[in-house]
RNA sequence: GGAGGAGUGGCAGAGCUGGUUGAAUGCACCGGUCUUGAAAACCGGCGUACGUUUACGCGUACCGGGGGUUCGAAUCCCUCCUCCUCCGCCA
């Protein structure tokens, strides 16, 4: 969410924005209404305030005055106040009702892009910030697609989910399991080796959470929800971990921030179902793991570079082929500045499968999170978050098993080789 | 799950027979005096948000969250949440 007070002093550069994103035109008067509406505001609470001092030195008096023993006197003061309070009232509500209309509107508009976001529609659009320079795996025609190599050597039994929950929800075994526990352990030690604190964070999370990180209300259909406990089960652990910042003041020499943290993530995907879900390529569960920075404003352009540079690190060492992207304005997420995704090449399927996506959010979740630190002037300011997926396991372990088949076997990547204890799946 | 107790500023901790209490006091922190320097001592400052003001400042709201009583609530009432103690259950 953008602070009105942004919106006020950046109008152009909030409607470029709304362009590069492809908002319909007719949407871009949305920011002169909140500007209209936060005037309003403004002039209510002037108003209202004005009415409240008088009644607060009005009851200080009638204090005074029973003290003294003008009972009369105290009496009149009191239905003064009376009718000022009717008043107040009103105008109370009033604010209420603007702050909240305001506040819908301001759930409307998207964070502002960076300049460097391409012009796009859709993910069709986005630019190859760095392109795979080799030439790509070639399989044989005989080689298989991970779902039939996860059968043929029992690693995943996707059957076995369905009948213990539903589709979407894979179960791993025999070496499966292990190299899932392995992939786990190798971007932890990775992701610490950076420098990240490691955090077990809860898995089920908050109403007020939820809307922390801007999961609520713009993808609450994307969470599964616990009704009776009011809890939604989280889909990122960028949502836990963001949020141990809600409502904190930091000091500058707090920055950098750098956690990560390993967390089944659930997600509903209502609407996905049809193209492009066989498989791991798009479950409800899968493990992830995360890292997350709080970083001043002057420096997070340089954080999510050093994040990008530490996810491409793990992905050579993993010796897969890969490309990042920059997402173009129309596949930019809401709340994102801007991100760049990595995609790995899946040879069986002869297609890239989005890994992780890296983004900078500036200062919109951090608004929300009422994150903020205190500057030279000690004055608070909001702070920037970023996170990156470093790595999402289900899509890593589709290009591992399809890229590394051979007759003899799946050859495991050689800086895996201690996590996972063989060298070989056969 | 049952019974009782408690939630106050960065921390500790008063206030809780309703009326100069946004809140005593101590610690921590910041600035200054003193000192060769440091410590100690002394003096001063020290919450957040919104509104208003060129500015100094002023106003409003906030004492776990929400609601109520009252001219007036940190103080009374209701409700929810959290923590502590005892009992029960349990990996």
């Amino acid at each position: 969410m953008l602070q009105v007070s942004f919106i006020r002093a950046h109008k152009d550069k909030i409607l470029n924005s709304l362009k590069i994103r492809n908002f319909a035109v007719d949407d871009f008067k949305i920011i002169d209404e909140i500007i209209a509406l936060d005037d309003i505001r403004k002039a209510t609470q002037t108003e209202n305030d004005e009415l409240l001092a008088q009644g607060n030195k009005l009851s200080k008096e009638i204090g005074d005055l029973y003290k003294q023993g003008k009972r009369d006197e105290a009496e009149m003061k009191k239905n003064e106040v009376s009718q000022l309070k009717e008043q107040t009232k009103i105008l109370g509500n009033k604010l209420l009702e603007s702050k909240e209309q305001l506040q819908e509107l301001l759930l409307k508009v998207p964070n502002v892009s960076h300049p460097s976001v391409p012009v796009g529609n859709s993910d069709e659009d986005n630019e190859v910030y760095k392109d795979w320079n080799s030439t790509l795996p070639q399989l044989d025609d005989d080689a298989l697609p991970h779902w039939d190599l996860a059968k043929k050597y029992d690693l995943i039994d996707f059957e076995l989910g369905v009948k213990i929950t539903g589709s979407g929800f894979p179960l791993f075994r025999n070496k499966g399991a292990k190299l899932q526990r392995a992939l786990i352990n190798f971007f932890i030690d990775e992701a610490d080796k950076a420098g990240y604190e490691e955090i077990i964070p809860p898995l089920v999370v908050n109403e007020d959470t939820a809307r922390g990180t801007g999961q609520l209300p713009d993808k609450e259909g994307q969470m599964y929800y616990i009704e009776k406990d009011d809890l939604y089960l989280i889909p990122t652990a960028e949502v836990p971990l963001t949020n141990i910042f809600r409502d904190v003041i930091l000091d500058e020499k707090d920055f950098p921030i750098k956690l990560t943290g390993h967390t089944p993530c659930w997600r509903r995907e209502a609407g996905a179902h049809g193209k492009d879900v066989r498989g791991l390529n798009r479950v409800h569960q899968f493990d992830k793991i995360e890292i997350v920075q709080i970083q001043h404003p002057d420096n997070s352009y340089d954080t999510l570079y050093e994040m990008l540079d530490h996810v491409e690190g793990v992905l050579q060492k993993l010796e897969l082929p890969y490309r990042i992207v920059r997402l173009c304005g129309g596949d930019l997420g809401f709340t994102s500045s801007l991100t760049y995704d990595f995609e790995v090449y899946s040879a069986a399927q002869k297609r890239w499968l989005e890994v992780s996506s890296v983004s900078n959010f500036e200062t919109f979740q951090s608004n929300r999170l009422k994150l903020r630190y205190r500057d030279e002037n000690n004055k608070t300011q909001l702070a920037h978050t970023l996170n990156g997926s470093a790595l999402a396991l289900a899509r890593i372990v589709a290009a591992l098993l399809e890229n590394n088949q051979t007759v003899n076997g799946i050859k495991i990547p050689a800086a895996l080789q201690a996590y996972t204890g063989f060298e070989i799946i056969d």
